[in-house]
DNA sequence: TCAGTAGTTCGACGGCGGTCAATCTAACGG
DNA sequence: CCGTTAGATTGACCGCCGTCGAACTACTGA
């Protein structure tokens, strides 16, 4: 229930595993995720994917909504947000702005990420720098 | 010497430390870093100062610089910068542009941290957001 | 040449983090 | 009301992470 601001090197902790940049990742497209799913395209057991969101929970990164016996995760962007701008402070200079926007808004139609895909880090796409 | 391009959840893993992160903000304001200003500054040994710059520059967050027996350390922010971008990717929005820029750029004539300051995570004042 | 200093490297140790099987809880469908 | 299913909790295990003292390396200055 930590409303408060979390610690930034505790954000860092929950995002510095595999699983749970996926888990973000994920959600920062689904915008809102079954937590099924999550047993599907992860290649660990149940109690596994429920420490990690758990972690993410505590680091105030997302946030759980029970419907029914289904459990539904959606990403807390703020949080991202605040820990960009606090990083911003460090490294100053020209941001990526407007990345195609449709490889942001545009309906995600494939599936994503399947079980042996969870070390997939490479980097996406960029365009167009700012101030 | 990996000069690939490392994996996010690597980063994040080596800003997850609140040693490490101390280092990155000393670092971030000093723009060159003696050594022996870490250990002045952090409350651990030099064994594990080295640790952790170990970590930090496998990382790709720092890069090291030796004159005669003295070492240097500087942050490489393209590194803090292209994290940034990756995560605007999954949280889109307003960013801080311009923070009363005499706070990043005037002269610190005051000392940072010291000893016991380590856990200090507190975000520093922000202003004026745009896209 | 040699004593001293800066910093890394090398064990070794304690604790935490990630994992799973087993158990538990709560909601659903019949 | 009861079997089933979704998901969390518990307990145990093991490997890695952060820490330090001690030894080592490299540079300095006299």
């Amino acid at each position: 229930m930590t409303r408060e601001p979390v610690a930034a090197t505790e954000v860092f902790k929950a995002l510095g595993d595999p699983i749970r940049w996926n888990i973000v990742q994920q959600m920062a497209q689904q915008d809102e995720l079954a937590c099924s799913v999550l047993e599907d395209t992860l290649p660990v057991s149940k109690p596994t994917i429920s420490y990690h969101t758990k972690i993410l929970t505590q680091a105030g990164l997302i946030e759980v909504r029970k419907r029914g016996r289904n459990y539904f995760y959606s990403l807390r962007r703020e949080v991202l947000r605040s820990l960009m701008d606090e990083m911003w402070l460090l490294a100053p200079g020209p941001r990526l702005v407007s990345s195609t926007s449709d490889e942001l808004t545009a309906g995600r139609t494939d599936r994503p990420a399947l079980k042996a895909a969870v070390g997939d880090d490479t980097p996406r796409s960029s365009a167009l720098l700012t101030w």
